[in-house]
DNA sequence: TCTGGGGTCCTAGGACCC
DNA sequence: TCTGGGGTCCTAGGACCC
């Protein structure tokens, strides 16, 4: 007979993070309201969040929302250092850890009892060490699917800690407004809300069909799924990134195609360092445009052979500029980002730059540490790219 | 009130191959 | 004279998330 499995899966969501690591290192921050962005909100604190400030707002307005708001300068490298030490907490926790982004993941701590305790005490624990080795706070939902942990730490904020019960799924999901449903948010909700349906159990009255053909395939099986609180994903552990990318905003004053090409040029910079850094490199390259009217275009390019190549890169994405330049001069541009996606394990091309500049007494260790983690097909792809076989540009050493 | 910077996934049409 | 069907890849756009 079927046993209803155990809420076991943790979403851990750390509160306001980029405005509760200001009041951390800020005394005369704490218990006022903070906002984080120099132009537009990047983070606000709850206290900001009272008076009505929203993430992606300009900083004008919320000021006018809050007059007594203090206005803080992102300090990114803070933030990411705060986020490495929370990842060392979920680590110490569990061995399954899925991280979603800086600030959230998923915790699965299945088969921890008998060391660790129920996963409610276990979740307990985990705030206790966030806020003592962190010195932040954060919010913890614990329920049977990935999605229903996720709605219940959106619905226990701040500082919370909530466990939806396997027999009181349903009961707990079916009130909630349909906007907590993962995946929906502006376009999806005012088509749901045309419609009459307000509440994530007026969508599971839908059948699949009926949800199909208002919202497309994906989507319509994706929210019958939810609504039902169907969601089999397991917490994966290592989740590769897809893509690698950077942008700049360029302000609402003109700007010619050589402004636009001195912004390229530092955007292919940061990109193939981040990816070199990480060991990546990428076949299809990506131009975002965004302009004076808020439409938006993407202009891109896939290359016979990934690389982390700046020159490479950067001649790619020029060409893609100048595909682009008549759409620049009618439409007036105001944003322009690089992506470089299609990504694959960059050990071979590191190698074959290795072996380019002889750079190394230590090449035979190199070669070996390639074969041991990557296999003997990545030793050949490296020799084979060294001979510049297959590649149609050339393999410069950055 | 005018809108940052980093990502993910899905859709649809066309090219191309077998 | 008429003109298949399936699969994969590429490109462009769009919705959504933090």
């Amino acid at each position: 007979m079927f046993v209803a499995k155990e809420a076991t899966i943790l979403h851990a969501d750390l509160d306001a993070f980029f405005a509760a690591v200001e009041q951390r290192d800020d005394p005369d921050l704490r218990g006022r309201p903070v906002i984080v962005g120099a132009w537009v909100v990047l983070a606000a604190s709850y206290e900001a969040k009272a008076h009505g400030v929203r993430t992606a707002m300009s900083v004008g307005r919320a000021r006018r929302l809050c007059p007594r708001a203090i206005v803080v300068e992102p300090r990114m490298s803070a933030y990411a250092e705060a986020s490495k030490a929370v990842y060392r907490v979920f680590d110490d926790t569990t061995p399954l850890v899925e991280g979603l982004s800086i600030d959230e993941a998923f915790l699965d701590v299945r088969g921890l009892r008998r060391l660790s305790g129920t996963p409610t005490e276990v979740a307990d624990r985990l705030r206790c060490a966030v806020r003592e080795r962190v010195g932040l706070p954060i919010t913890v939902g614990i329920a049977r699917t990935k999605f229903l942990a996720k709605v219940a730490s959106g619905v226990a904020k701040p500082d919370g800690l909530l466990m939806v019960p396997p027999d009181g799924e349903l009961a707990f999901l079916h009130p909630l407004p349909v906007e907590r449903l993962w995946g929906v948010g502006l376009v999806t909700a005012s088509k749901l809300r045309a419609l009459g349906l307000t509440t994530v159990g007026d969508v599971a009255q839908l059948s699949e069909a009926a949800l199909i053909a208002l919202l497309g395939r994906a989507s319509g099986r994706h929210l019958h799924a939810l609504a039902h609180n169907r969601d089999r994903r397991p917490v994966e552990v290592r989740r590769r990134r897809r893509s690698v990318g950077a942008q700049r905003a360029l302000g609402r004053s003109p700007r010619s195609l050589d402004d636009v090409d001195v912004a390229l040029v530092a955007l292919v910079d940061r990109v193939t360092r981040r990816m070199r850094a990480a060991g990546r490199i990428g076949r299809t390259i990506v131009l975002r445009l965004r302009f004076a009217d808020f439409s938006r275009a993407t202009r891109s390019h896939t290359l016979p052979h990934a690389t982390a190549n700046t020159e490479t890169i950067l001649i790619t994405a020029r060409g893609l500029l100048a595909i682009a330049a008549p759409m620049i001069e009618r439409r007036g541009i105001t944003l322009v980002g690089l992506a470089v996606s299609n990504l694959e394990d960059g050990s071979a091309f590191q190698l074959a730059l290795a072996i380019d500049r002889h750079s190394s007494d230590a090449l035979d260790a190199a070669i070996d540490e390639v074969r041991q983690r990557f296999g003997s097909t990545a030793v050949t792809r490296a020799v084979l790219l060294r001979r510049g076989q297959g590649l149609t540009m050339p393999l410069l050493p950055d």
